[in-house]
DNA sequence: CCTATGTTTCTGTATGTACAGAACAAACGG
DNA sequence: CCGTTTGTTCTGTACATACAGAAACATAGG
């Protein structure tokens, strides 16, 4: 496998193209099914087949061997890196004797998580929490006509900042506080259940 | 205000329909951002929608009185309770001397999101941790080739098992429980610290 | 059994987004 | 500097899905 070849006319060739960029059965599964998943939680397919890809790698990849191993076009992988880093959980590494820029993945999954978590909460709860607030107040300057309204909306403000606060609790322990507090479910409702 | 009227040849007139179906701008204002935060979390528009419409009613709505208050078609409608009754999180109730089926919304904001958990968690979380379970399992046949990958893979079966195994301690928690415990970390922090 | 009323299913269209490919820009090496 | 490699932006197309409207279907009353 020689450099020369790597970047040669014959690189168009589905052949030559697989033997620099493939992928293990297990991986593409996983690739493909991130990608599935993705989606259903509105993360777009390329995005989080990448995201699959880095994670699972040994190496930081280069973005034109990302668009040839998932098969997708450069520009795509170009976006969506951009997108990614945004998220802030790969990043842009460098390998030496080489220029392209190369990527890798965040690998501690707790991180990941939290780190996804935060930018969700950031972008989609705390609007939305600043639009019930609005629509609190100003439902109860309407007054009487929309006493019901404001009350639906205050309940569901309510169930957000709590949740909020709750999570905001949780990502300030220790990572392994947390998993500890998941094997210990009954000595915490018995302390809820005489505590204040 | 009469029932003539409601089904008259003037219910294609929008002032007329207006009459009939009109939206504080409160309330408006909740259905149309519910909606947007819907598609961000991979839930129809319209489906969330009408969600928030019923979530904000002080009574049962029939399907054509929310095709015409959100200005969408009747089919749509259709479709749309028929995702959300799967979903749970709303009924059919029928109102005297009225054959049409009404729909009302749960009102208890944290059962609601406890079904929408449930279900999001049964419908993706985890058909995904089975996926890992079984690409797992497949590696370590894979032997040294994929070691590294089935170390990855189990790191990301670990995480959803500790984060269901820990959903699964809170949601048989009362619902006060859970406020309640949101406000008192440290002293969690404290206990988990010392605790096995 | 026919009609009024209501609901679901079917079919085509529209809309938004993802995506490929090309054009462009910048960085680097000779 | 000039050609080549690398990375980004732009533009049109394709695709998935949402959606409207119509047709088909169901049901209850008369």
């Amino acid at each position: 496998m020689t450099t020369c070849l790597k970047y040669s006319i014959f690189c168009n060739d589905r052949i030559m193209r697989n033997e620099h960029a493939q992928l293990s059965p297990i991986s593409t599964a996983f690739v493909l099914h991130w990608g599935e998943m993705g989606t259903r939680w509105g993360i777009n397919r390329t995005v989080a087949q990448i995201h699959a890809l880095l994670y699972l790698s040994t190496r930081p990849i280069p973005a034109d061997e990302i668009a040839e191993t998932l098969g997708v076009a450069r520009s795509n992988v170009s976006n969506s890196l951009r997108e990614l880093q945004g998220w802030g959980i790969i990043r842009i590494v460098h390998v030496l004797g080489d220029r392209r820029d190369h990527f890798e993945s965040l690998k501690d999954v707790w991180e990941m998580f939290q780190i996804i978590l935060d930018e969700r909460k950031k972008r989609e709860v705390d609007p939305t929490m600043a639009v019930l607030k609005r629509l609190v107040d100003e439902a109860k300057s309407a007054g009487k006509g929309e006493e019901h309204t404001r009350e639906r909306l205050s309940a569901m403000l309510g169930f957000f900042e709590t949740m909020t606060g709750w999570y905001g609790q949780i990502r300030r322990m220790p990572a392994g506080a947390v998993v500890k507090f998941a094997k210990m479910g009954d000595r915490i409702r018995k302390l809820i259940s005489t505590g204040t």
